[in-house]
DNA sequence: TTACATATTTAGACTAGTCTAAATATTTGT
DNA sequence: ACAAATATTTAGACTAGTCTAAATATGTAA
């Protein structure tokens, strides 16, 4: 069966969007705001999906993938990254340049250039962002790392990965000098705004505001 | 501008037939079979491209490339031979299985992608069949190579190309174990059936059918 | 529980790219 | 130079993917 770009994309969507919330049905409103499409649209377009029982769509009542569908959008998920971290290995890309490429590249058919292409960058488990790669089985690692913000204690982290990918938050974090793998050591939180007083590796203490803290993933460091 | 991937196609390929023959002019039947449209299809998109001043268009008489079209084409040929050095190179692809992926590859926009690509590799300056790659301002090594069968005489070529790309022919010649950069010497024409007793570097001696001669290009060993 | 607000779907229209069939233009062979 | 063959264009239709406007369904608050 032929599926289309554009088809990939929604089915990259629903999975997306799916795992943002604890609710596993995702409704045409959310679709329509995340591709920026309509939502009469997107309507037809879950027709044809269910058509291709690429999803499960009860009008009214939201979307789920099928095994199918789920099986295609992680692919697309696994080839986006995959290239991702091509463009910032092999061409020297920064993180903040790379996803609209990548976006274009994830749509190339080969399943044997996938896998030499995940050879050939030594199998790598996180993309530039800290996103984990799907393996060539759809087996994804299970990332316990949480947002620095909900650590309501002192302590050290290390950061591991973003929640938002804009290419604005994503300089800002190149700006403030902090990159993935970094120790991100916690010295004081202030109640009053929830910012956060922190030193990254060895350098010298500086604040991160609840938004930056709020989006960014961190894990205890052992 | 936008030029859709679909345009793009029909550009390369009025490139491609427009260095076939001495001909400047490229016809719509030309361009019909070489894409596999029906001709009705070409003269519309014809239209359109004229429209968009890609190409110069006189109903009837067909059809010629304007510099900006001439522009797109080639960075669309640049773009494919680059992929198929890269999928060659590096992930060790054979030179007979790269053409479709790299059909889909040289769609990717983005100019710095292809800066870096071509960084990356070297700056090569042939494709894995011999095809030269036009540089980033559009220039070509000028190839003086000619195919093996218009050689009337006996002596030592270099195989630099082949004018047939299809997988079959490649493979063939991968069966024969003739690569690019080998020399060829040419023991013997054999004028009943125009076939070339051939040495290939310091091997056994065989036979190249005319077809196969007529579809490998070479130059004169220096 | 009813009315309002919101979410979703339906209906109808548009563009790009394709097709087939028919009409027209060009080329070629006698 | 004319008729036949060939090449090209025109006309009308189809699909995928998008839109806007209108209709309908669902959820919520008084």
């Amino acid at each position: 069966m032929i599926i289309s770009l554009t088809e990939e994309n929604y089915l990259k969507a629903i999975y997306t969007l799916s795992h943002l919330s604890e609710e596993s049905e995702v409704t045409t409103n959310q679709i329509s705001d995340h591709l920026s499409i309509k939502a009469a649209t997107v309507t037809d377009m879950l027709k044809r999906l269910a058509e291709k029982k690429l999803i499960n769509y009860i009008p009214y009542q939201g979307v789920k993938l099928s095994d199918k569908g789920k099986q295609t959008a992680i692919k697309v998920v696994r080839k986006h990254r995959l290239w991702e971290v091509f463009l910032v290995d092999k061409l020297n890309f920064k993180w903040d340049e790379v996803h609209e490429i990548a976006e274009q590249l994830e749509h190339i058919q080969s399943d044997e250039l996938i896998q030499r292409l995940d050879t050939f960058l030594g199998k790598p488990k996180f993309d530039p962002h800290g996103d984990p790669i799907p393996d060539a089985n759809g087996l994804l690692n299970v990332v316990k790392a949480i947002p620095l913000n909900q650590n309501k204690t002192k302590g050290l982290f290390v950061f591991v990965g973003v929640c938002e990918h804009s290419k604005t938050f994503l300089q800002h974090l190149t700006s403030i000098g902090l990159k993935i793998g970094d120790s991100v050591k916690v010295e004081e939180i202030n109640e009053f705004d929830n910012s956060y007083k922190v030193k990254i590796n060895k350098n010298n203490s500086q604040f991160f505001s609840n938004k930056v803290a709020s989006n960014i993933l961190v894990e205890i460091k052992k």
